[in-house]
DNA sequence: GCAAAAGTGTTGTCCTTACACCCATGC
DNA sequence: GCATGGGTGTAAGGACAACACTTTTGC
């Protein structure tokens, strides 16, 4: 279907037209909302900061903030990661949109969790304030406004996904052991896997490169350190068939 | 930790306070698009209407509103979801918010797509106005907005998700043959599967029930009707643990 | 009797699981 | 030499993929 061309005059009529509609819209705040996971001491952590009101005083808040007239969501939130951690070029995804509208006491406000997954070792990884810490996720039982179901249905989604695509590396320094990597699994998924079969598993898939590297400075024999290999991996997505329920 | 009880004057103060803080949050309208998939003549089609818009005039657009004050997204996407087809009870689920600043010709507007999966032939449903069609998927090449981005996202979804809950059985009549599931999966999923191997695999599963009625009306031997038991199905879902990328 | 789809089993391959012992290193 | 974790192989069972013929019904 081709539609014949609209003249600029017309057109111009059309989008204040438009622009006239939108104007008659109710609006709402908007906010972004940072799930940003590490992985420090075999634990799944959480970048968090003290919650800045004063009605939460002491309780741990998500790093967030409204998202900027003309700015994309997933910009909005890289901004966020990048004030917040310094780093850039770091794994995110749009998790899921929440909208209660009790869920601030302060009146509606809706919010997008984004999930991230940074190495807390990472060089780049420069954290200035005070109050932003790294929270292990099973110590967190309490949060302020509905910031512990948004950590929830993220440690869900990560459970899920870290089944299905290499996100994990992400957390993991860029060469790594075959038991940082277990640790990091089980630490996720909260369970233990056997050490053969996992090992076996990665060894399968031809996905690891041997960095003829070994551990330094552990108390024990040390383990070969390993980089995925994003490139061979991206060549070949599986193409993922099976019914399964 | 327990903190110690805030008197109401205070408390009233605090939120007196939260409100004027979110006062000062820049506003953006807020809509749900519905994304409405049925089945029929073994084909995938969404619910769509012609768009409203005079800028996008003959292009089809998906079904959705405004977010109402006080309104939960879910119950919005209900609301929507009943208001156009007549149904409640329907499978819904969220899927993405879209909101590139450009997305709309009149301005900033957020989207939260939501994902709804009905039966064509149900007795309830109830489309009165006439420009609202149910649209091949597969012949959709334009739409209004971004919302052949929003369908693409949404049958992405519908295609993983089917795979791994018994979703697909509320596009199919209560009572359905083994074929009509088969031809299901091969419409959503784009493929051809053996159909020994699928009614096998339904078998082994033991989730349908024979109704030990067939189907009437073909013309070739009819074939078992089944019912999906959602009830067996809740009680023993799954625990899905098994790495693969 | 013919067209059209229903219904059914077996085999080989691959993946997953369960499981136990020796090895390298630091102390 | 001992503690700690690294590294390896095998056998059994289960799931999946490939594949062809007979049966029932409508016309």
């Amino acid at each position: 279907m081709k539609n014949l061309p609209i003249d600029a005059a017309n057109a111009d009529q059309l989008i204040h037209d438009a622009k006239a509609l939108v104007q008659t819209y109710p609006k709402v705040p908007l906010t972004i909302d940072c799930v940003i996971f590490g992985f420090e001491e075999n634990k799944l952590k959480i970048l968090l900061i003290k919650s800045d009101l004063e009605l939460y005083k002491g309780k741990f808040s998500l790093l967030g903030d409204f998202v900027h007239d003309n700015e994309e969501l997933d910009d909005a939130a890289y901004r966020i990661l990048k004030q917040r951690t310094g780093m850039g070029n770091v794994f995110l995804d749009q998790v899921k949109a929440f909208g209660s509208p009790a869920r601030h006491p302060g009146g509606r406000v809706i919010t997008i969790a984004y999930c991230s997954l940074l190495n807390i070792q990472h060089h780049a990884l420069n954290i200035h304030e005070n109050d932003i810490k790294w929270v292990s996720i099973s110590s967190l039982h309490e949060m302020a406004f509905d910031h512990l179901e948004i950590v929830t249905a993220c440690h869900t989604w990560l459970q899920k996904r870290i089944q299905e695509h290499p996100l994990g590396f992400n957390l993991l320094p860029e060469k790594f052991s075959l038991r940082e990597l277990q640790n990091l699994y089980e630490a996720i998924l909260g369970i233990t896997l056997d050490r053969r079969n996992f090992r076996k598993k990665f060894a399968s898939m031809n996905l690891l490169i041997d960095t003829n590297e070994m551990e330094q400075d552990v108390s024990h024999r040390p383990g070969k350190l390993y980089q995925f290999n994003f490139e061979k991996y991206e060549k070949n997505k599986r193409k993922w068939v099976g019914i399964d329920f």
